[in-house]
DNA sequence: GCCGCCCGACTTTTT
DNA sequence: GTCGGGCGGC
């Protein structure tokens, strides 16, 4: 792609004086009307902390901040707000959550310590039914609502209700958020306080909001609060790749973008740059069945390429062996094909397992993206309860994970006495531990057991707080896990010893990933901070629950890339395989919902992102027999096979490609015969 | 109360 | 094929 701009993507950045909505269709450039708009607005004049760059993960933010610098230098981009709309939530919180009674040193939940404190509000130990209460709570939060402004409509419901009240008071009490705050907190702040409104649209007069729309309501929400009267913003988003619905995502934010913003200026992006003509065709085809928000349709000038194939397979295995073929059999022909020109996607995460066992009989390097992430290995875990309950005493969840973690003769029945005595004095139990009284309730020993780790806890704060620079970090670092004897516990709570030094290796990777954030001299962060100043230990440890990304920052290996459909959204490949694109896959259907026409369309806005990853080659595989659960059924080809028209597509195209193919041949042939004559 | 065995299920996922 | 839950036995 040259480094110049189309005419709409050129309009797109040009428009300065109002609320634009850049509906960016696949592969059509929209990275770089941001990043070229971020450029322009300097230009107008906007200093770049003015300008703020919204984004869903932190990878992108940082891939963001990435392309910027390269287009206006590191200097200008380090000063930019590039930001998850989380991120964007702890800093907002950070400097005004006071105002709602929050203390600066809040903790972060994770969706595991989250789920802990419901099942303690709830009385249950049901994990099922606990996860049921926090998809329903993070929903009703996500739609803006909270205990007592929910309308439950039914016992469930009701029951989830009483149980979200207390979780709200236990996070209250414990000084903590969940991630659902980090957006509805600030929201709440900026909705009630016109001082604090003020403050922040003056300091982010700018907002580009990119994948709008994934945003959820009360995003859309925020947004509008700091966008304010101005309504300077630009939204890049394309309707036809929204695929998180189910998350609480709404597609009505588009709609409604027009209507209350009357002056908004609308362009599409219609020239994809990456897809040749017969990859592209069978998108529009399938996406033309959705009703359409926005009139769209993409075109690409690289030519019509290969047609796309639909592989039938006999069952999962013979399809892994096809794929393992199809990739063997393209590599072959010479050409600079690499294994990572290659993804198989496919619906939900079990269907990988096939694949990988395939690869890895046939010896091909490949990687499962969106698999555990490093942030949710337990080990990681209990290392971040420390650094929470060094951030922010009244943590509860994370002092029992830490207070456990190695085991020191502290168990469940001084924890259950210590967790009574904290509750009927009303304070967390780092608080209660000190208490005079606590002899009352537990004996000697338990006391001098509980006076001991909250003295260490305290030492190490006070470390903790003063040790700044990756060098010290690593020191007080690599000390604590000798104090604490960590690496025994890990030897010691695992059966294989291979498991356990891999363990211990991910703990060493974790120490320098702190260590390294200390130094001050980090750019890409996922934007959480733009100071180069180096930082102690403690204000890293705060930051932590909000940054996950260090198993995706793996360099660029040359492996094959399995992933989900979903985790595959912005992607692209030259070689893409679609794996069991079958009824009930694809479009999914469990077996007690039924298929609403809203459902099937995001099924289909699925396939329709699984089509658009694809450069160059594109295979559909079905499967005549697939298996559901233990047994073996018939397997029905997508309704999105008929749907991408593929054989209008043949007759149109095919005798100009048996022409061309006919002709190469030819002239193949007089090659070899003009190369075989001088040998005579 | 805990351990072990058996059976069943098995969307999508970020922060 | 694996994980988790539930049930039954010790």
């Amino acid at each position: 792609m040259a480094d110049t701009l189309n005419s709409a993507q050129m309009e797109a950045v040009h428009h300065l004086g109002g609320p634009c909505l850049v509906l960016a269709g696949a592969g059509s450039g929209k990275t770089r009307v941001i990043t070229h708009k971020i450029a322009r607005l300097l230009e107008a004049g906007y200093a770049p902390g003015q300008i703020a760059a919204i984004t869903f993960t932190n990878k992108a933010a940082q891939e963001m901040r990435e392309r910027a610098k390269a287009l206006i230098g590191a200097r200008a981009a380090k000063n930019l707000v590039v930001s998850t709309f989380h991120s964007l939530g702890v800093r907002i919180l950070r400097s005004e959550g006071e105002k709602l009674g929050l203390k600066q040193q809040f903790s972060i939940l994770d969706s595991d310590d989250v789920l802990g404190v419901l099942k303690d509000a709830g009385s249950t130990s049901d994990n099922k039914l606990a996860r049921r209460w926090q998809w329903t709570i993070s929903l009703w939060k996500n739609g803006g609502l909270h205990s007592d402004t929910v309308q439950p409509e039914n016992d469930d419901e009701r029951i989830a209700q009483q149980v979200m009240k207390r979780y709200e008071e236990r996070l209250a009490a414990y000084q903590a958020v969940d991630f659902d705050d980090l957006i509805g907190l600030p929201h709440k702040l900026l909705q009630r306080d016109a001082e604090v409104r003020a403050k922040w649209q003056d300091t982010l007069r700018y907002l580009l909001v990119d994948e709008y729309q994934d945003t959820n309501a009360i995003q859309y929400e925020m947004l509008k609060l700091l966008a304010g009267e101005r309504a300077m913003f630009t939204a890049v988003g394309d309707d036809d790749q929204s695929i998180y619905g189910w998350r609480g995502a709404t597609i009505d934010n588009l709609r409604r973008l027009p209507q209350e913003y009357p002056q908004l200026k609308v362009i599409p992006l219609e020239q994809n740059y990456r897809s040749t003509g017969h990859i592209l065709r069978a998108a529009n085809a399938v996406i033309g069945n959705n009703p359409k928000l926005f009139e769209k349709k993409l075109w690409s000038d690289l030519g019509d390429g290969d047609p796309v194939q639909v592989v039938e397979c006999d069952n999962e295995e013979h399809e892994a062996d096809r794929v393992v073929a199809r990739i063997q059999s393209l590599r072959g022909q010479g050409g600079e094909v690499m294994f990572k020109d290659f993804a198989v996607l496919y619906r939900a995460n079990h269907l990988a397992r096939m694949f990988e066992k395939a690869l890895r009989r046939a010896n091909i390097p490949y990687k499962v993206s969106g698999g555990q992430s490093f942030f949710d290995r337990a080990e990681i875990k209990d290392l971040c309860a420390w650094l929470r309950l060094l951030v922010n005493n009244d943590d509860d969840p994370a002092f029992l994970r830490a207070v456990t973690t190695p085991k020191r003769g502290i168990g469940h029945q001084t924890l259950s006495s210590l967790g009574e005595f904290s509750g009927k004095w009303k304070t967390s139990l780092y608080e209660a531990l000190f208490a005079e009284s606590l002899g009352t309730v537990l004996n000697a020993r338990a006391v001098g057991s509980l006076h001991e780790f909250g003295r260490y806890v305290n030492d190490l704060e006070y470390r903790a707080r003063h040790t700044v620079g990756a060098e010290d970090a690593k020191v007080l670092l690599m000390g604590w896990l000798k104090d604490i004897d960590y690496e025994k516990h890990l030897y010691e709570g695992e059966d294989s010893e291979k498991l356990a030094a891999s363990r211990w290796t991910n703990v060493l990777d974790f120490v320098d990933w702190i260590a390294k954030r200390c130094g001050g001299e980090i750019e890409n962060d996922g934007g959480l901070s733009v100071e180069t100043e180096k930082k102690s230990v403690l204000e890293v440890a705060q930051t932590i629950s909000v940054i996950i990304s260090l198993a995706e920052r793996g360099d660029e290996q040359d492996v094959v890339t399995l992933s989900t459909l979903h985790a595959s959204k912005g992607l692209e490949w030259p070689h893409v395989m679609l794996a069991g694109v079958n009824e009930g896959l694809l479009p999914f259907k469990s077996d007690d919902d039924e298929m609403t026409p809203e459902r099937l369309e995001e099924e289909r806005r699925l396939m329709y992102v699984g089509i658009t990853r694809a450069r160059r080659t594109l295979a559909v595989n079905v499967l005549r027999r697939r298996k559901k659960g233990r047994d073996t059924i018939q397997g029905i080809p997508s309704r999105f096979i008929a749907e991408m028209k593929l054989h209008e597509a043949k007759a149109h195209e095919d005798p100009r490609e048996k022409l061309k193919a006919l002709r190469a041949a030819a002239a193949k042939r007089a090659e070899d015969a003009k190369a075989a004559e001088p040998s005579k």
